[in-house]
DNA sequence: TTGAAAGCGCTAACAA
DNA sequence: TTGTTAGCGCTTTCAA
């Protein structure tokens, strides 16, 4: 690889030049110099050294993503369908800025703060942290950090020196719509099925209660069908929760893939969907586009989601500054073959 | 964040020592030392920067991902599911090796090669290389490159200087055996659909007619289902290879994803799966094996791709030097809803 | 308008 | 066993 010295050797001038028109600070270059360079630049078809670059001048290009994942949990969190989805827009515009996606996936935030760090990484974008660990993460990362789908409580929030954005939805509205849109079809007892009660979970969990309080149903800790998503646990997990399901009239799951592997172990316990109970799921992803029934879900704009994430990184990285704010996008109720009136 | 330098300066010895220790050279230190170095680093949270090792050592521990992808017919290449749960396998055994992984998505395979060489990627993983695109590689990257299902001619593999490395399919046995499976259940006329037939479909589709061939089965290009998928396009034109699927008795599509919205849109046009006509996906990816009818398909072992191709690539990386050679890794069916016999 | 030189943090050859 | 020093390729300040 050639580089900016030799450069300057051939062409009889300083480095200082060449970086300066390599650079576009031609304000003090004669136009002839300028154009001898470029000739001679792409001539030789020169690279900069990332790495030199990032020595000299402290900053990478490099924009880190972050997912904390969890073992038991999922034993490959890129192929989940939201992630992908949202991680190939991500991807898309951190390349279209110029920039670089590094990401870090790591049960142990520690571990992916060294790495941040070691790269001098320019900005963070942050998937579902909990409070603890954005509490590390703004106490060890000095730059620019975005949430996503994030929700912390007010007092960590305030233990920030700096802002806190998040770019969220409207999770516990979404599952209220989404039993409100059940019940007016009629089904009087009604499950929520997910793998925990965090997060963003939580929430949606939340939003089931309050309709079904709004509503005058009775509910309770029985109505809650707790998934083991451990990797091969979950169908077994599922045909048990099939059983459960039997007294229900609807139930709603916390994502797509869960109500479309549900409905196919409530079909093979003998409860047809829609038929004898509805299914509904969350996202609005592919896999529950595709499948038949089609699923009835809670719909977010994973694209815009994405957009929204890396826009307002990227901004903060060109110096912006952000209050404590947070941009929660909106759901909506996409009716397809999995429910139907009672 | 703390530098070498100054550890050396506070622990009053030289970065050389320090350096020395960090990366456990310490035949020559005295224990001593050694362990005050040690002490000493971890009190500080000492993390090395990787943009200097980089430059000095003139290795970045970056290991390139390259995906040439086609804006016409790819609007998330990472959300296509063999994309994301190979990624997510590949991007796993990375970072447990000690490297990083760096994706270089482009249509623009020289774009692509000048950020490989402006991070001085340690190794590159190719996937879907064609003729054209191989040879510029070969020319302009002299490390390790490792190819994923890949199909290039004799004639460009002799112009590699240094080795050619793939880790494939058996992509036309693949398909030979679905359609001789589909024959034996008894039906008639079967149609290949697919959105192109070049590298990896290309033999798709050969093996199908190799298949039809031998078993002495008129065939032609009518029966060559060429979907194109453009973005919105795609559910159109599925609809109008539906209408043609009538005279059929079954379809095999190129992957799972297709098989799953195809047979959607067979039942549209009131054919039923697999009752009128028997469905065949390919790859068996998530999405096929939780929809209803669950897709029959083509069987391959996507997690043993994607270490296979990593762990070749960190050997190479390593310095073990590799001859022309292939891994071609096992087809087999796997029997589910989507077909019957006839 | 151009150039010299210091320094970013680290490694490694060589000297002591 | 430890230290000195010259780079790696680039940016940037300051001088010419």
């Amino acid at each position: 690889m050639i580089t900016i010295k030799e450069i300057a050797r051939q062409l009889d001038m300083s480095t200082t030049t060449v970086s300066n028109v390599i650079h576009g600070k031609t304000k003090e270059v004669s136009q002839e110099t300028i154009e001898r360079v470029r000739a001679y630049l792409d001539k030789v078809g020169y690279v900069p050294n990332l790495a030199a670059q990032n020595l000299a001048a402290n900053q990478s290009r490099i924009i880190g993503v972050v997912i904390k994942t969890r073992k038991d949990r999922y034993m490959n969190i890129l192929s989940e369908p939201f992630v992908s989805r949202i991680l190939g827009v991500i991807e898309q515009e951190i390349r279209e800025a110029g920039y670089f996606m590094m990401l870090y996936i790591s049960e142990d935030m520690m571990d992916i703060l060294n790495k941040v760090a070691a790269w001098n990484t320019d900005g963070l974008l942050l998937f579902w942290m909990v409070d603890d660990d954005a509490l590390r993460v703004y106490k060890r990362y000095r730059k620019p950090v975005v949430c996503v789908d994030t929700y912390i409580s007010r007092e960590v929030i305030h233990q920030f020196e700096h802002s806190f954005v998040n770019i969220g939805l409207e999770d516990e509205k979404g599952t209220y719509d989404a039993v409100s849109y059940l019940l007016k079809l009629g089904h009087q007892r009604i499950a929520f099925l997910s793998d925990d009660r965090s997060g963003v979970n939580r929430e949606r969990y939340r939003g089931f209660c309050r309709a079904l309080d709004e509503a005058g149903k009775e509910h309770g800790e029985e109505d809650y069908f707790e998934l083991n998503s451990g990797k091969d646990g979950i169908y077994e997990s599922m045909a048990q929760l099939a059983k459960r399901a039997a007294g229900y009239d609807a139930v709603l799951c916390c994502s797509d893939v869960y109500a479309c592997i549900f409905t196919k172990a409530l079909e093979r316990a003998g409860l047809g969907v829609p038929t004898d109970i509805s299914v509904m799921g969350f996202d609005d992803t592919i896999p529950g586009a595709i499948s038949r029934p089609a699923i009835t879900t809670v719909h977010q704009d994973i694209e815009k989601k994405g957009e929204l994430a890396i826009g307002t990184l990227l901004r903060m990285i060109q110096g912006e500054s952000f209050e404590n704010d947070q941009i929660i996008l909106k759901t909506s109720i996409i009716e397809r073959e999995s429910t139907c009136k009672r």
